[in-house]
DNA sequence: AACTTTATTAACCATTTAGTTAAATCATGT
DNA sequence: ACATGATTTAACTAAATGGTTAATAAAGTT
């Protein structure tokens, strides 16, 4: 980090306080002691606050998006994809812990922010996922179920141990260490679940 | 509303700004406005801004716990409670459309508070439950599955729509109208996927 | 070298915000 | 009516916080 600027210093600082304590949590000063630097360097380089949060906030969504855009728009088969998300979601996450419940939060908090922002970019985009499994059901090989409900299984149970990582703890009364062996199994075991929920067998 | 005390005002004005705003986005002005009260009188009642939260904290788990408790800690069979579970959480949570995120957030940003309250109150504590599975995967009922794994499953697959709103209408492209019918079907899905995963046919 | 632009700092400003105080008002019992 | 304690209000304070400014240093440019 010695040879980054001040720019990308600030920024990396940003991501770090802002993704842990939030758009309203989080303070100016703080980000800038992180960054080692001086505080009116933040509004030199970002001009202010919601700035500045609209730059991280764009940069974890970005970064997030293509992990799920990519394996939805692949050539693989509903169950490779299946497989695939869950593997790379959950292996993405153990490195980057505090970008779910970040951009959970602040979709809930500034709705109007997020929805603009969902328009713009238009990522992540699932619905190429969404039309594939439509066609497996025609062909046979899929029961006949709704395509956004089976998205919303894989998501809700890949995502939410993650997203409520405090509750989840506290309800299932297990500590870090435990919590990151399950996660290791859910890569199996989600997968299964899914996968035998839509196999059509007869 | 007209004849509740002063005290039970504030708190359920606390309530409304808490669960949606957060502690660090809530105003104690904000507070007051709503329940129409002098800003001085949640000193007066409240003490602080923490004591306050504390309050709704508190108020919020102890109704949210039950849900989770009394269709654990009932006779019914594990299918049956599976069922019950997933039908009273929406339904609960339709008409409480803020507290999974508040405690989600809550929890994971105050990890220590958050101990020591699952710690001292003790709840919910779904551990009844999860002792029904494993006698019942000894006499052959139920597959041979991970009570704690198959308890995330269920939780998640009946939180996250809730706790990520925001995020999972953006994603999947629906409005609240849409959202609601697939949470609708989704009391009938979710127990379907979870008892057909468990379920010993051989 | 002279000059211009960019980057950085320390000190400051204005506003917001949690919390306090002291006086006023209300309710209740005598 | 009056005394007493609880409740409520307006005005205030101190600290925190986002943001600005003016001076200075560094890096180009001619």
């Amino acid at each position: 980090m010695k040879d980054s600027t001040t720019e990308q210093k600030i920024l990396e600082a940003a991501i770090n306080i802002f993704q842990k304590k939030g758009m309203a949590g989080a303070r100016m000063q703080e980000i800038a002691d992180e960054a080692r630097i001086n505080k009116a360097m933040l509004h030199y380089y970002f001009r202010s606050k919601q700035r500045l949060f609209e730059a991280v906030f764009m940069q974890t969504f970005l970064k997030f998006a293509p992990q799920i855009n990519e394996i939805f728009s692949s050539d693989a088969t509903v169950f490779e994809k299946v497989r695939s998300f869950v593997d790379r979601y959950i292996s993405f996450v153990q490195e980057n812990p505090y970008i779910p419940s970040f951009l959970i939060q602040e979709i809930n908090n500034n709705p109007e922010f997020a929805h603009n922002f969902f328009n713009t970019h238009g990522v992540p985009d699932p619905s190429p996922f969404e039309k594939q499994i439509t066609e497996e059901i025609e062909k046979g090989v899929l029961k006949t179920i709704d395509p956004k409900q089976m998205i919303l299984n894989l998501f809700s149970l890949t995502a939410f141990s993650f997203a409520a990582n405090g509750l989840v703890k506290g309800l299932l009364n297990i500590d870090e260490e435990n919590f990151k062996m399950m996660m290791e199994e859910r890569k199996k075991l989600i997968p299964e679940l899914i996968i035998s929920s839509i196999k059509n067998y007869g």
